[in-house]
DNA sequence: ATTTATTTGGTACTTTAGTATGACCCTCCT
DNA sequence: AGGAGGGTCATACTAAAGTACCAAATAAAT
């Protein structure tokens, strides 16, 4: 945030100063009108530009990113959310146990709480729900 | 497509109208330089905007577009097609055949078919094949 | 008119998934 | 010290998912 206030704070005293040299340049006649205002359009199309690549990249961003305080909210613990993200990998219970090095055992019931805790009855449901909280 | 060429040869020639104006503006002192710096800014920072609002617009839209190709590739069939969707819904077997007025045995026949062309050992890992080929 | 692809459905079977319950361990907190 | 929360695992069970067949109707294509 407080890079984004000094770029703008930048951005905003190079595009007086900018104005200012125009006009000056202009008045004075060094140089022709016609190439100030190209100078001046191409400025402003690029910091239009920029401008809307920064807000559009953080909505796609926000739209992608998990929502912590949901997890928390539902009370999903670590462990439990890293079951969450295996099975959405497609992998099965014993599979999950594997590569966390686990028993079944330990996943079905990992997997039982995560089913509670979404309010699903399988774990595509349980898969749909996640994605709906933007947890996954 | 044809539109875009329109809007845009629309868009030049007013460009062109506009300099014009403000050059001969200028030479004639009928209107401050300044406030025709500041018409050529603003203009030209909206044409940014909304050229980035077009183009990435459209990237974010071809992500979450539904590869039709692929699908064809696959050689999945529209119900099968149907029955992927419901599972990535969330529903079971016994749901996705009350929703489409069918047996439970037919949706099985679908689900294996459609497990068989993605490949896929379970519905779960179904989904994660179909997402990443933007099937679903 | 025969082939081809799609759709539908069945039986019988195996494999996974999911529930219920209980137990043990650890860590953090008061 | 006791309790709460998190993590691990087991048994025993039910439910759902998935496989392997087979069979038959339909519609489109050649």
């Amino acid at each position: 945030m407080k890079k984004t206030i000094l770029v703008f704070s930048g951005l905003i005293l190079a595009l007086i100063l900018l104005f200012q040299i125009s006009t000056f340049s202009i008045h004075s006649g060094h140089l022709k009108i016609e190439f100030i205002l190209a100078i001046i359009a191409i400025v402003f199309l690029i910091i239009g530009i920029y401008i809307n690549k920064k807000s559009l990249h953080n909505k796609v961003k926000d739209s992608n990113e998990i929502n912590h305080q949901k997890l928390k909210d539902l009370e999903i613990t670590p462990r439990e959310y890293e079951v969450l993200q295996a099975i959405s990998e497609g992998l099965s219970n014993k599979e999950i146990a594997t590569k966390l090095f686990l028993s079944e055992s330990t996943i079905k019931t990992h997997v039982s709480n995560v089913l509670l805790k979404l309010n699903a009855k399988r774990r595509t449901q349980a898969l749909q729900i996640a994605k709906k909280y933007h947890i996954i």
